[in-house]
DNA sequence: ACTACGGTTGAATCCTGAA
DNA sequence: GTTCAGGATTCAACCGTAG
């Protein structure tokens, strides 16, 4: 299996070809199951729609699995929406160890006088076996600011990766992201000399994070 | 119906001889369904333990919904552990529109070396119709203080209750709490000249709410 | 009135040893 | 074997007391 590359490639298809117990993490920022588009943007990203279902779920949690070695934690991003969905496909295959909360610096959209404004995401935290966290005890709320999303609609910090990377990871163990998007998984793998695996299904994104990659080569960190 | 005092029952009993569409908002800290006791504690509260079924929760809600009035909010609080088996029931005849996260001040105990510290809990926030929420936009993110546990092991700030009721009901409005054990609720609607309808199962807490609520008899506020 | 300091806490979970 | 009871444990925040 080659090592730190992205396949423009469905990640359901490219996993039945991988070897069971060959990766180290699993960290992934899925599609939510919900449709999503922002119109208030000043940069249209190409609108997300045929994207209410879950079908690809059980499959992709139960390849997720086979794929892990054991004693290795998974973490899974999903929102409120269907936290339900996501945490009960889950939990058929790993143990659940505890839901994160990513606090965002900034409030979302949304219904803004029925609702309370969204500020968080969830990040379901998972184990096969039962290897430890590194670096002492966490908070499970863990706040990190938004970016700004250059690369992808649903760009996820940088610091937030790199965060859950270095908590359950050694150097050159090998991550493994289905739906790597603006590359921001592969980006932090690279600079905490980790091994990455990634899968995008657009060839666009494909592009633009192989584009950023690329442009950290030359840089000292 | 009597307002404004605690009935020693169970509220599954309670609720029955309860007319539908008569109270204006449900907020209520029920079991969460898991065995808990900490030890590290000087004053030990009773343990709760054969308390990891959840058998009560479905006829809870559908009660819940029937004695709601239209256009009105309910809040139910939840941990992570089984927070998909809450929001399931619960969608079953609210509209779920968000889960709140009630941010404390401080982490929890549990295992130290292989899971993140727990430092929240959720508030499903559902509604029944449409009625909007006073006091402009609010975070889903809510920061607040724990108290110290003095009246009840769960006992949650105060502070908390009052904002959730205060964004959900006017004055006079009648506040239902089928769990409400120290009498937070009691007490927060009585500061804010909300109505209540208190259940609570154990005679022991029954005595402590009514205590808390007379204390605050002759005080200005 | 303010600071310093020591004591106590936490909607847990793991582990060990007894039954 | 299998279940169950109880002890040990982090660490940042808070409280009370002493100075």
């Amino acid at each position: 299996m080659e090592l730190n590359k992205i396949h423009n490639i469905d990640c359901l298809d490219f996993m039945k070809g991988m070897a069971e117990n060959s990766v180290d993490l699993i960290l992934t920022d899925p599609p939510y199951g919900m449709s999503f588009q922002s119109n208030y943007r000043q940069v249209k990203h190409e609108k997300i729609v045929n994207d209410t279902n879950l079908e690809w779920l059980p499959e992709f949690i139960e390849s997720s699995h086979r794929i892990l070695k054991d004693d290795r934690h998974a973490y899974f991003f999903c929102s409120f929406h269907n936290v339900d969905i996501f945490k009960q496909a889950i939990q058929k295959h790993f143990e659940v160890k505890n839901i994160l909360v990513w606090a965002k610096n900034n409030t979302g959209m949304g219904d803004l006088e029925g609702d309370y404004a969204p500020q968080y995401e969830f990040i379901i935290y998972t184990r096969k076996g039962n290897r430890k966290l590194n670096d002492g005890r966490a908070s499970n709320i863990l706040s990190y600011n938004r970016t700004g999303n250059i690369n992808h609609p649903t760009e996820k910090p940088l610091d937030l990766f790199s965060f859950l990377i270095r908590k359950s990871t050694q150097e050159s163990e090998i991550v493994f992201d289905g739906f790597i998007g603006g590359g921001t998984t592969a980006l932090a793998c690279k600079m905490l000399k980790r091994n990455y695996i990634g899968c995008e299904i657009s060839p666009e994104y494909c592009k633009i994070a192989e584009e950023r990659i690329n442009s950290i080569s030359n840089t000292l960190f």
